[in-house]
Order: C-alpha cells, then sequence, then structure tokens
DNA sequence: GGCATCGTCAACCATCCGGTTGAATATGGG
DNA sequence: CCCATATTCAACCGGATGGTTGACGATGCC
C-alpha cells in the first residue's frame, strides 16, 4: 500500500472514521472523548485513530496524560485533486464552480459561467 | 455498509481500480481492454469492474458478446460533496475551474475568472 | 505513596479483500 | 455446426480489517 491516496481513500472509506473526522472539524479533541460517542470499545477508537493518522488526515499531540486529535484537512487534497480529474466530465460540479466564482469574485459573474447572455 | 459513501471511498482505495478509472477517462473500453494492461487475470479485473460498478462509479453494457465499461463521474460528486466540507481548508482549485471553464465556454472568460479587467 | 484516569498493546476472532485457477456460459464468425 | 472469443462463476487461499477483552505503562491528583 504505497501510494498515499490508497491510505487517504482506505481510510475515508470507514463511516466510523469519516464521523470522527467530521467532530474533529468542530474542535480539537481527547482520545476518550473522541471515543465518547460510539457504540465501541475506547481501544477500537484508538485504532481508527492510528489508521487516520497514518493517512495523514489527523494529528495527535500527548500534552499532559491526554493526547489530543487535531485535524489535518491537508492530507485531503492529494485525493481532491486526484479527483478533480474526473470533475471536468461532471457537469453537476459547475453548480459548485459557480458558488466558489460567486463567493470569490462577487455578482456578476453567474450568468456568464451559466452562459446566459 | 450501507452508505454510499463507504462503497465510493472503497472502491477508489485500490490503486488498480484508480488506474481502470483513469483509462477509462480516455474512452469507453471492452473489459479485456481493460485488463489488458495489467498484470493480472481476467477474472480479477472482472471482480475490480464488479466493485467500481457497485459503487456507481461505471457502468457495463453488453453490446454482443462484449461488454463496455463507461465512466460515471457523477457517482464522484457524493464523495466530493463530502470532501468538500473540509474544503474549506484547502484553498481551493482555482486552476481547474480555470482549465474548466476555458474548455467548456470557450474564449473570453479566463480573464473574468482570473479577475483581470 | 497510592489511586484513578488516559491511552495503547497483545492476543484472539470473524469477516472481507484481492488474487488464483478451472469450469461454465454466452455470442459471433466461417 | 463447430470453434474461437468474451466474460463470469465457483471454490479456494493468504493476508488485511474491524472488533473484543484484559493486562499494561504513563501521568496527574490528593
Amino acid at each position: 500500500m504505497a501510494d498515499p491516496l490508497d491510505t487517504v481513500f482506505a481510510a475515508l472509506a470507514d463511516p466510523t472514521r469519516r464521523a470522527i473526522l467530521a467532530m474533529l472539524l468542530e474542535d480539537d479533541m481527547a482520545v476518550t472523548d473522541v471515543a465518547e460517542p460510539f457504540d465501541m470499545s475506547l481501544a477500537a477508537i484508538s485504532k481508527h485513530l492510528v489508521i487516520l493518522t497514518r493517512a495523514g488526515l489527523i494529528a495527535q499531540e500527548k500534552r499532559g496524560r491526554v493526547k489530543w486529535c487535531k485535524l489535518k484537512p491537508d492530507a485531503l487534497k492529494s485525493a481532491s485533486v486526484w479527483m478533480q480529474g474526473f470533475g471536468q466530465f461532471e457537469p453537476v460540479h459547475l453548480d459548485a464552480f459557480e458558488r466558489f466564482l460567486t463567493a470569490e469574485l462577487g455578482d456578476g459573474i453567474e450568468d456568464q459561467v451559466a452562459n446566459r447572455p
């Protein structure tokens, strides 16, 4: 499993791990707190966190006796860049493009993007 | 494995399957032709194609005795939408956006996208 | 020091995954 | 009709995955 895309996508393939990432989006958390909402042993969560760490999606830093987990969303970049190669074929992305352009560049551009003269 | 995100990300986690998707980006292909560049049995490729199909990433249509494989990049939408939740941390894909718009809409739009008056 | 808390390690288990091989099932061509 | 081609099916195998439990090492608090 050499390619980092392998580990990133594999890490994202598990719903528990995606839920953990979503939680960490809110705030950094200690391992015990991450585990709390799940109906699963602490050891299991600990393993999931190792997988997320190896994928580069989170970082763990031990401060005192508690280990803090922190999102590292940069790792998603390689994955999204790869997926982007297929994006040119999704007309659907146009919506996101429009929203992006609207947000980034202000009003007035949408009509041109939507090809509405 | 109920969540479609599970199957999509799991499908993307394998390098052989990603390579297949990249090949299909060029053109639709028959199963045998998909298998040709890989050092792997035809049956193995056939299984990979089943996984990609179940994930909704490709469609297979049998015409005559040959089964054609065709990319269905829409399935990537759910995945990219999910990832987009984390995307606020990625300084976005302006380059690809520009290329997309250039290709789709012809000349003249780039300056506006690049915010060059 | 002594104890509770935080987290991991180790062993184990069931299941899934990616691959193989060989037989089986279309379908098309001469 | 017979044969070659295209693809899948079925059984099997080794290794990874996701979970459990219980013991263990650190760390902080009284």
